[in-house]
DNA sequence: CCGGCACCATACTCGGCCGTATGGAAAACG
DNA sequence: CGTTTTCCATACGGCCGAGTATGGTGCCGG
């Protein structure tokens, strides 16, 4: 009862299908399970059909990365950028990722792969990026550069521990109305009055 | 030139020769590259000299986080928690983690590997014993309970961010000057004024 | 209806790493 | 000084997962 996950629709399979497989696998057991028989077992199939998609297991991470980097660029920040004010974007950002941690799973498991050559420098760019947009909206609210600066990096790695301690660690089991609280004071604390 | 690395002091080994090869290597390259027969190339020996020390892979692990668990309880905590004054104690912790970032990649290393089983329950108490030192140092500058739970819980997920995002990726190249500037940042922002 | 292409199965090889078996050298000991 | 214990080398068997080779089946244009 381990294999058979989704063997209905017994189509044909396209690269697009290994990728978005690759990255449900990492989400629940890491970029070290991406295996390409584990992979070609829950879809179905043998591991024949990968290598007429992909000529290596690397060329498969490489691309799921891709996609992922795509499709999570617009994701979490894209919903939230609208928002003119500044302080009210912090606000809905903080409480979002605190509501929907569980799917920040696939970027909790790159983090713990950084040492992978092919990761790296995607969490490098993402990475990046998010800390720009704590950044911008840190100015906007009136902190000078510097400090900006400081508190984005602050807040991201109180994020980037967050996810950590919540999702591999159980976090001494935080409830909901725990965890709205957590949010809260950590509004509280970094977002300034 | 990748073995020899320590090939003097020919002398024989004992277990925790093996141990402590174990925590470099893991502070070095994580968890997963504990290989006995490439330990035992850094060792100058054999596989032989492994399997009369200990039974398996696991046993190592398990002798090796014992170990770093012991020497490391009253290690960093240790060093501040004589200072009487809360708000100074909580200072000096922050300034010390923030100085011997790199001392803590043994830390950093595990927390990538918590989904092992051998390592999960180690960082599960030792996370939490330093989650009550945080806790009980913000209770005594006067927060409530819960307050203190949710300030120590962001202070050491601010910590375990930090560390991945400074030992594993880059941070942005972050020279000294800018390091403290950080963390005197962090200080004004996490402990109460 | 047929040749060709897209997709997949089967059956291998190969290298890495764990663990075992066994013999040898070096120290400790009586 | 001989024996026992401790530590290590060498050699081997076996598993697992990546990658290859090759043949098979459905679909599609002509």
């Amino acid at each position: 009862m381990l294999h058979a996950v989704a063997k209905v629709e017994r189509t044909r399979l396209s690269a697009a299908d290994w990728e978005q497989a690759a990255l449900d696998l990492i989400a629940k057991q890491g970029v070290g399970a991406v295996a390409v028989e584990a992979l070609a077992r829950q879809l179905g199939v043998t591991k024949g059909s990968f290598y007429w998609h992909f000529p290596n297991r690397e060329a498969l991470l490489k691309a799921a990365l891709e996609r992922w980097e795509k499709q999570d660029t617009d994701q979490v920040l894209g919903q939230v950028e609208p928002i003119a004010d500044p302080r009210a974007r912090l606000c809905e950002l903080f409480r979002r990722t605190g509501r929907e941690a569980k799917s920040h799973a696939i970027y909790s498991a790159l983090l713990r792969a950084l040492d992978h050559p092919i990761v790296q420098p995607v969490m490098a760019r993402v990475s990046a990026r998010r800390l720009d947009f704590l950044t911008l909206a840190y100015r906007q609210v009136g902190m000078s550069r510097s400090v900006a600066a400081h508190r984005a990096r602050l807040a991201y790695a109180a994020y980037v521990g967050f996810l950590q301690l919540a999702l591999q660690l159980g976090m001494p089991r935080l409830e909901h109305a725990e965890l709205e609280a957590y949010v809260e004071h950590v509004i509280d604390t970094l977002i300034p009055a």
